[in-house]
DNA sequence: AATGTTTTGTACCAATCGGTTCATTAACCG
DNA sequence: CGGTTAATGAACCGATTGGTACAAAACATT
């Protein structure tokens, strides 16, 4: 049978995506990436192709764990899973800030395009789902239109978790989107 | 006196720009930026201290023409220029994508503290800038929470310059967005 | 315990990174 | 034209980059 490994796949996702959330693909660093991990390039060349496919599946991990949480697909659908979404979307997993998929956005360039299509798909994804807990409030307004307003403002909600601007400004924040949003 | 440089300050800034724009600070290159700017490195640090230093005056020089266009200065104040600053604020030099600013808030850990100062500070300013112009149009809102949303929202929609959607689309979202924000 | 298999750690690789040094070249002034 | 001054290009620097090769080490099986 040979030597066990004794680290497992998803244990080295869950800690290699801090270090690509923080640094961003271009400036994460191997060396960081072993410390982190606690698994040396042996290793992860062993079980990964490339820093690239390393970075493609701790983005299908993040996104798969988000989905888990169901922040928009709770019963019953509507405002409330909306204002969810909001607050805890941009920073579930271990004190990271924003988003991992919108701080990516920035890095289109020089990503691995398989990353690009994942990050995208995953977008357009979001705005159905914004779309039908809209629709199922009844609004006056489009209910499509409105799901991309709200995309758009949660991308950019995403963006200012990487400024140092308080968490109860934020929360604040989300607030009057709400308030306003409820009455379309 | 000797012989004079083929270059001057503020042409090198006009080309090194768009090189950090698109690619990021830690991703620029010392190389691109003699190929871009036609000054090789001799010439490049005669001029300035380091890379940070030439981010930086990049920066300052960005936020500067910005300033000039004077978007959200123009009279009289209103939801006009509020307009005209979301649709060409975030494309205003030769073809570049989004806010330089706002991309590069995804770098902040690893960018010269100077260059956080100044967007923490541009955008302190910006906000204000909104408020005043919301202000002067008597909204039943609260001007200063309104401005936060805005930039939010600005924030946002620079990002999405980033990834491959139609100039149209979203220009569209910017009108639903006025067409709400005008109501409130 | 011997064997066979697999995972490790280490050394190594070329390429590139930001940055410096210095000799060469070009322009101006007298 | 000659001398001075300053800009240029190229060679060079150590450090780090992503990535590979390989021998040593640790386990499971017999």
């Amino acid at each position: 049978m040979g030597r066990p490994k004794n680290f497992n796949r998803e244990g080295v996702l869950e800690k290699a995506l801090p270090v690509f959330w923080s640094r961003g693909f271009a400036d994460a660093s191997l060396h960081e990436l072993e410390q982190a991990t606690g698994v040396n390039k042996s290793g992860l060349y062993a079980e990964f192709e490339d820093k690239e496919d390393l970075f493609v599946q701790s983005l299908r991990y993040y996104l798969e764990n988000l989905e888990k949480k169901g922040l928009l697909t709770a019963e019953p659908l509507g405002w409330n899973n909306v204002e969810r979404f909001l607050k805890i979307g941009p920073c579930n997993l271990e004190g990271q800030k924003g988003c991992f998929a919108v701080n990516s956005m920035r890095e289109f360039a020089i990503l691995p395009p398989e990353a690009v299509a994942i990050i995208t798909r995953s977008r357009s994804k979001l705005k159905q789902l914004l779309a039908k807990n809209i629709e199922a409030e009844r609004p006056m307004m489009d209910a499509d239109s409105l799901a991309e307003l709200v995309l758009t403002f949660f991308t950019g909600l995403s963006m200012e978790h990487n400024l140092s601007s308080s968490r109860s400004s934020i929360a604040r924040k989300i607030d009057d989107l709400m308030d306003i949003v409820r009455t379309l």
